[in-house]
DNA sequence: ATATAAGAGGACCGGATAAGTCCTGATACT
DNA sequence: AGTATCAGGACTTATCCGGTCCTCTTATAT
């Protein structure tokens, strides 16, 4: 359903929780603050540090730490650091694994504007944007072309 | 990785197909023209054909037609229409299952802007678009706002 | 120095979901 | 009548994701 995987929806999570939190925060901390499983949220975070979303502090007394503010982070980045880069379909992907048709298939590289699209929907609108009003007309800011023209909103 | 599935891609396909060839074609006219399993188009097809997006004639000299011109034929419909409503996160779903953490969390609604964002990027962009070269105004012309601002497309 | 608290980095299993195949009917042309 | 074609499922298989756990390293505190 074009869904997003549960785990980068976690991501968001933790890291908007890690945000109200401040300062260093510890994975059970968080586990009990946002009621998701504790090994969940570990995976998550480690996930998250890998690709230098969050910076983490070892030992006694350790913990994650955001190594952003919320406002400088793009939805798009949490989505590719843990589900991998976008890519709607086989031919956009720049894995080697090919599609199949790619031969013979009319359609093959012609998903990279989709994909273009939904890339940039998605870096324009920040983790600051989704928790706050105050994101209610960053967002707007910065898609001023939402105008109703389109209205085929009705997509089942 | 955020990628539709493999269904919505063949999908398109097909309707391209369909659109090129004109008139009334055949589910194994398709598959061969495509180079997609035939039992695979069939069910593409079949889809297609119960959420509108083609007519079908049934009978000998059968088959199926486009029910609409390609340029009035978003890919947000056709995603809807096989992979089923556009809904990134549980709780931005319209179906009774919803998240278990719905209480307690903090994003709870929040991903509904995100999700309209990549809703409105997908009904802007007509398979027309996809196809040809006219397409690539068409898409300008539907995102004016396209102004290269947001750099942070290293999203890995 | 030792004990302890915390993360790093995998391996692992089970369940969900999608992909693909096939079968049995209904329908309309010839 | 006969045949070509779609309709609508049921079914099987493959794949991927979610979730859990184990062991090792690192750093603080006593
Ligand atoms: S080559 Fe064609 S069938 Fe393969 S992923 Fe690209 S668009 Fe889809
Ligand atoms: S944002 Fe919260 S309520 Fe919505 S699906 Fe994710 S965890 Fe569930």
């Amino acid at each position: 359903m074009l869904r997003l995987s549960k785990l980068t929806d976690y991501a968001v999570v933790v890291l908007v929780q890690l945000a109200r939190g401040g300062a260093v925060q510890t994975a059970p901390g968080i586990a009990c603050a946002t009621a998701v499983p504790e090994p969940t949220v570990a995976k998550v975070l480690k996930i998250l540090a890998a690709t230098g979303l969050v910076t983490s502090l070892r030992g006694a007394r350790g913990g994650y730490r955001l190594a952003r503010p919320l406002a400088a982070l793009p939805v798009a980045e949490v989505i590719a650091a843990v589900d991998g880069p976008i890519a709607l379909t086989a031919c956009v992907d720049v894995s080697p694994v090919a599609c199949e048709q790619q031969r013979s298939c009319p359609m093959s590289g012609r998903w990279l504007r989709v994909n273009e699209a939904i890339r940039e929907a998605l870096a324009g609108i920040t983790l600051a944007d989704m928790v706050g009003e105050t994101g209610a007309e960053a967002a707007r800011a910065a898609h001023p072309a939402r105008l109703p023209q389109m209205t085929i909103e009705e997509a089942l």
